[in-house]
Order: structure tokens, then sequence, then C-alpha cells
DNA sequence: CGAAGCATTGAAGTGCGTCAACAATCGTGG
DNA sequence: CCACGATTGTTGACGCACTTCAATGCTTCG
């Protein structure tokens, strides 16, 4: 089941057998928690990071007066709090979109897989700083993409995302959020997501029905985003 | 001179005379760099880390066709690039705001340090991760906040940060960027931050002038901003 | 001293928000 | 398996925060 981590990782880098050991050796134990949890809260002390098996979890953060914005979405494969190992409490909520299957791995074991293998801190550190790439496209999203051009920049990011860890088809790939949901994500309304989402189908771009984004046109999606895949690292990396 | 980045590492963490030494023996050389220059190109392959010791830069994304997002504003005391560290080339450009002073450390020797040291490793790499956590501050500000309290929000945090490293006085702080600059950073027209600027006078709350940002009503900023400095780290950590 | 960038203002337009109603679907218990 | 309430999705009418366009004065600096 952890497989789907190192895959992920693998995609970027070369883990040694020794290092895979190593991480397998640091996982405590894996269970199943419900849709729609708050799984970790601001503020809260964290000592394990998690890594998501399956399901979706979202990042987002709140204004005293109510309003959500996530700032990440994650799927199998990603640590969805691993900025808590050196930060210790977070800054935003982690919560569970679908059900969800974790591993976790406890601080203490991080800290002796990294103190002991320097490699294997940058290839964590690494993953940390993809995060913060994501962060700054979705900023660039936010303040300077239309809702169409955000909406189909989404559906770019979640389509390489996913193929890494075979989580597509030729089709397109299961998308559990519901409408609100994805408006948390892009900054919009639930009104203007949904009018959105009719105005990227009626282009022949994106049809998202039954949970299920189905891409239409995979490049002129890409050209409405003005999408660059460079900022997720996907290449090969010598870490 | 590069005493203003141990200030910054210091406040929020203990660093050793040994760590203290390591650090200073990495860097390789200071230089002074011309304003309104690219420093780093999206893209662009790199092996050093960067200081900034004084003066103001930028990290921002451009789309295609034109538009310009800030992602951060970085001061004295800050690396600019650390996450180059791993990432090995950008996903966004690095450009100088004013004239500014830097040192340089080589990605060689960052490698040593960080190697031999566990603790440095997670020093800078929690470093990194303060830069996500103000990246997921700005994606809700540029989501859910009006465009008036989103500047005020950034009002609010540059004068935590300039605090931090000895840059405040009990009226604010030196803002050098121009009205430009700053819609950049909020995402919106010039126009448009100009007549914000104008509200944020008129309420009492800050004003703008000279190249320095007085605040006028902190408490007033804060509350109209929402603003909650937790997203800093600026508290002592165990890292 | 002139040119270029920067700040400011006004008028008009628009993308997205708000409000409100209703339809479709889902989940749960009887 | 149906009933029924709750959640999710959809639509229309209207409003407004912010953009766009355009003009003018103000700085800055070679």
């Amino acid at each position: 089941m952890i497989t789907v981590h190192l895959k992920k990782l693998r995609h970027r880098t070369d883990i040694s057998a020794d290092e895979e050991r190593a991480i397998r050796g640091a996982v405590a134990g894996s269970r199943t928690i419900a849709a729609d949890e708050i799984f970790v809260r601001s503020g809260d002390e964290l000592n394990s990071a998690t890594i998501l098996l399956s399901g979706w979890m979202s990042r987002s953060k709140d204004l005293p007066s109510g309003e959500r914005q996530v700032t990440e979405l994650h799927v199998a494969g990603d640590i969805v709090d691993l900025h808590g190992f050196t930060l210790k409490r977070l800054d935003h909520d982690v919560m569970t979109l679908t059900e969800c299957v974790v591993a976790t791995l406890p601080h203490e074991r991080l800290l002796e897989i990294t103190s002991g293998n320097p490699h294997l801190a940058r290839v964590y550190w690494f993953q940390t700083n993809v995060d913060a790439a994501i962060h700054r496209e979705w900023a660039l999203s936010l303040g300077q993409r239309s809702a169409i051009s955000r909406m189909a920049s989404l559906f770019c990011e979640l389509h390489m995302r996913l193929s890494v860890v075979g989580r597509t088809n030729g089709e397109g790939y299961e998308f559990p959020l519901t409408q609100r949901e994805l408006s948390e994500c892009l900054g919009l309304t639930v009104v203007h997501a949904n009018r959105t989402l009719q105005e990227l189908r009626r282009r022949g771009l994106v049809e998202l029905e039954n949970r299920f984004v189905r891409i239409l046109d995979r490049s002129g999606l890409e050209g409405l985003a003005e999408f660059d895949p460079s900022y997720l690292y996907l290449d090969r990396q010598r870490i």
C-alpha cells in the first residue's frame, strides 16, 4: 500500500533499496478515516506525518469571518503534513474530502532516518518545496487568472499529478469534490463555479459528471489555462 | 553583515557557536546588485543560495499573456532562493526591487553543512516551510480577502517580519515598492491599489509616503486584515 | 531641461458575487 | 423498498468591487 508513496518519490529521484527499507521501517501503521473530518486542526501540535494512501484530502485556511480558502489538494502518495515535521504545528486545517487510508510516519522515526541519511532528508525537503511551488502557482491563479482559466489550470495540475501515481486513464480521472469544495479551491462562489464548469463543457474542454473529470480537449484546456507543468517538478532530479 | 541572517534564525531556534561557525564558513562572499534586475530567471539552473543582507527582492510568476503575480517579498536576513537547493531550478523569477547586498551560499557547502549537521538541515528546511506558510496566507488573501483587507494584511505581515530583524521603528518601516509593484503583490490593478491606499489613509489606519509605511492604528489595521501572525512561526521552536 | 516613469483622478464597463428559488440526488430510517 | 429530509446542483435577476481606458500632473534622473 505504501508503494504508491515510493512510486511518487521514485518518479523524481532514485531511492535505493536501503532507503526504501528505512522508509518502510519508519511507517508505524495505517488506518482508515471517514470523509469530511478535520484530520489536523490549525494550531494543533503534531508528532507524526501522514502518508495518504488512498482518498483525497485538502489543506485550507479559514478567515474568522467564515470564508474558506483551500490551499492545496492531496491525493494518493502525498504526505499531507510533512511541513509539520519542522513546523511542529500547522497554520491551517487538513481535512478528508473522501474516506481516506493513511499511514503514519512518527516524527521520531523521521528524525532518525533523515539524520542518518542526508539524501533522504533532502528527498523529503524536496517534497515540501514542491508543495510550496504548487502554492505559488495557485497564488498566480488566484491573483491573475480568470475563473475559467483558473479552473482549467486546476484540472490540468491534477491530471499531471494523478498520472504519476497511476490514477488517470485515457479519459480523465476520478474527482470526488463537490462543487462547493471546488469553489473553495478557486476562490469563487459555488454559483459561479457551477457556471464556469458549464462554460468549460460548452467549449468542449472538460466535463465533470458522476465525480469524474473527463478531459475532452487536453491541449485546448492547457491553452486556456496557460498551463506550464514545470512547477510540478515531475522530471528527474539529482537531489 | 551576515549577522542579520543569524539574527533571523536565532529568533526561532537555538544556533550553537559551532553551527554559527559552519554557516559563516559556508558563505562564499558578498556583492551588490542594482535595483530592478532579474536575479534568477525562471528555469535557470542554480548552484548556490542567496542570503539577502540589505534591500528588497521579490519572487514572481508571469503568465504568457503578461500578467505578473508576486508570490513573496524578501527583506534583509531572508534566503531568497533556498528552495533551489533541492529543486535545482526555480519555477519563478527572483528580482531586485532596490539595490541589494547579497551573500552567496554555494550548494556544495550547503550540502556539506546540512549533511554533517542534521539540525542545521532542519533549521533551513524550516525556513523553506515558513515561506510555504506565507504563500498559503497570500492564497487566502487573494482568494478571500477584499482589496483593502488584503493590503492591510500585507502591511501587517511586513511589520512583523521586519521587526524581527530590527527594521521597524515606533512609526512604521521603509517600504521601497512602487504602487505598481505593490499592486502585483495583491492581484490588483495599479489604479485600484492607489484607491485602496487612499482608503486606508482615509480610515486613519496606514499611510504610505516617501517610501515609508506609517502605521497609524495598528490594532485597527490588524482587525481589518483579520490578521493572525501565527503563520509566520515567530515564536521559539524546537526544530 | 526634457523624457520617462510614477501617482492620481474620472467615467464607464464587466466578471463575479449575492440573493432567492427550485430541482435533483443522496443518505437514512421506517 | 419507499419516504423524507438534507445536501448538492442549477437557474435567474440584480448589484457591486474591481477593471479598463484615458487624461493629467508629479517625480526622478540622466
